[in-house]
DNA sequence: TTGTATGCGTTATCAA
DNA sequence: TTGATAACGCATACAA
């Protein structure tokens, strides 16, 4: 399985198969000095092209790989980023990280994965250990329990940028790539609107999260924008986990006048909401429309599967390097914090189609007991 | 919210808070050399107790963090190992690689973590990237395009050391830290025969990974322990996707003699075959009983839960490096390949779980359609 | 256009 | 036990 084609050829051709080459073993075999080969291979304007080729030939040949802590320790820029994010199990961080390492291989950076697992304790550790790699930039979502930024101020101490994502702190002077909640908690509500309900109730997460906050108004938004009247019995307050969430929704099916739809902050409350009215003898989304907000894997995999908000993970991670990249080329002294705010996308699914019925009245419902 | 207790001692007690804290700004401040404030951080065996006291309490004072950069240069070795991944979205592999980064920081390490996107292309443009970060050693899970190894030859030539783990390259001299598949399938299996299934069905996936060979010859090993005659039409291949999944087990559910378990290689196909039952109006799991393999995060959030087996991923992570870091400590020369197996964790849920039935009678049962 | 010299921060070698 | 010196690989100010 591994010996076949490959073998032969291994002492005939190029046989430089060693330790790493230096711009020192280039120079010593074109006769030249290591500054023109450090000139050659960085592109500098003052190098003559039959020069730069010769150079840029021999590296090849013998596969130069330029030494990256070798020129982060001269100039004093690493080609390393370092993340920090409270954890990477789960689907939304995972797909911001994925965003995050390939805008940064595509600029030739190598990026450092932290997680502080919610605790600002290990947020300020990895802080210590990425700026002892010696990273050029940090990217960072806080931990749930970092209520104190102290830490972060030997970063701006040592002019090493630093770029927030999603978790921020707020009202602060800080460079931030944050998603739009508002908008999506607007379009999801719309959508429920524009489905023909007449009563949508909202599962909101704990305010002091801004994330659900603005996904609270952007409901109220939705609704002001349609003339209906915000009834705040419809409004019920959980901690977002699936239990509760079902617990709420028994409440709201108590009322005089149920609600006959559901917007949850996050997929899982949605799931609570969606699995309680069905125990009630409900159909969804025919008697009960629901929608959910993160697009979690499961989404798909429920059944209906559910209406939800997707945050563009992939997309945060993309700006977020490329807004740090940016204040590494500027020298991060131009002090002009900015926040990039993204637009979420709101994914029609069963779980609030209604749609369908007019048209081919109860072609799946008719399947499913 | 910022300005509260630390400001006013900014500036009476240390004003060290400027650019990073050398080796020679210790040295200048004792009136010693940076050869003896390197031997009393490192704690070399010929420094004054009282001399290293006094360096260690200065270098506290300052806040002095080494550079990384510097060291490695100096050494050869880094403080940095590389990870390539098939991809990072997903719960095993963002569960390994917690694993990972949790061991490796706990020994000083840094990790970088590279994906693949299960392309050999990005893979051994990983390779190149990893090298020239500087890595110390390298932890691999082959892409699935990967059938083709010559790339990681390079690493040899360096004196990388090189640790692959789930996705190995078979049969060849290499470091390695796998899932005992094997006993995962056996275990699952033999769980089904103890809930009194008499014809237990199961959902092969490709037969071209290991890891899939190795479920089916545990289902096997355990259907033969038990004195049941292995039936060939009761095994079906798919690619263990939920839709393949669900037609294989119609065509299961359409024998003359139709099994009352099935024991799938993946959670999506366990999935699959769990929604096609209940579609034909079968119970589950007092008709039929299921079981899958990896722990998805769905398993929990389906109805009824889903027995499945974990693979203990952070603990394949945690081996992983710690054979890394071995190897690393050896010099790598000694090239004694050794192979990790670590053994799975069946976790018994509502879908194969039976017992219920004949304590306490359609308990649960009932309350659902 | 090319070369010389120097230093980034750390550590290994040798000498004191 | 401590110090002086050189070197890791690269990049820049300066000289040629």
């Amino acid at each position: 399985m591994s010996s076949s084609k490959k073998q032969p050829t291994d002492s005939s051709k190029d046989k430089p198969n060693q330790s790493p080459v230096s711009m020192a073993d280039l120079a010593r075999e074109l006769g030249v000095s290591t500054t023109t080969i450090s000139r050659a291979l960085s592109d500098h304007f003052s190098i003559g092209p039959a020069m730069k080729q010769k150079v840029l030939k021999l590296a090849k040949k013998y596969n130069y790989q330029p030494n990256h802590m070798a020129s982060a320790l001269r100039k004093g820029k690493s080609k390393l980023l370092g993340v920090i994010v409270p954890y990477i199990e789960g689907r939304f961080f995972a797909k911001v990280v994925h965003g995050i390492e390939t805008a940064a291989t595509k600029a030739g950076y190598n990026v450092i994965i932290c997680q502080s697992n919610e605790d600002v304790a290990n947020e300020r550790r990895n802080l210590e250990s990425l700026l002892s790699a010696q990273v050029a930039g940090v990217m960072v979502s806080l931990s749930r329990t970092t209520h104190e930024f102290h830490h972060f101020d030997k970063l701006r101490d040592r002019g090493v940028p630093l770029v927030f994502f999603d978790r921020v702190i707020e009202g602060n002077n800080v460079n931030a790539v944050l998603l739009d909640d508002r908008e999506g908690g607007y379009l999801a509500t719309r959508h429920l609107l524009t489905q023909g309900c007449q009563r949508i109730a909202h599962l909101a997460g704990p305010q002091h999260l801004n994330i659900y906050r603005n996904r609270l108004q952007g409901y109220f938004d939705a609704l002001r924008e349609a003339g209906q009247p915000a009834d705040e019995r419809l409004v019920r307050y959980t901690d977002m986990t699936q239990a509760q969430s079902a617990e709420a929704t028994r409440a709201l099916l108590a009322l005089e006048s149920p609600p006959d739809a559901v917007f949850a902050a996050g997929d899982y409350s949605a799931l609570g909401a969606m699995q309680e009215a069905r125990r009630q003898g409900l159909c969804v989304p025919t008697d009960m429309a629901i929608a959910g907000f993160s697009n979690e894997a499961f989404t798909v995999v429920a059944e209906p599967t559910i209406t939800t908000v997707d945050q563009h993970c992939e997309e945060m991670g993309q700006a977020t390097v490329r807004l740090l990249l940016e204040l590494i080329g500027v020298g991060s002294n131009a002090f002009i914090p900015r926040q990039l705010s993204l637009r979420p996308e709101l994914l029609v699914r069963d779980s609030s189609l209604r749609e369908v019925d007019e048209t081919q009245p109860l072609a799946t419902a008719a399947a499913q007991p």
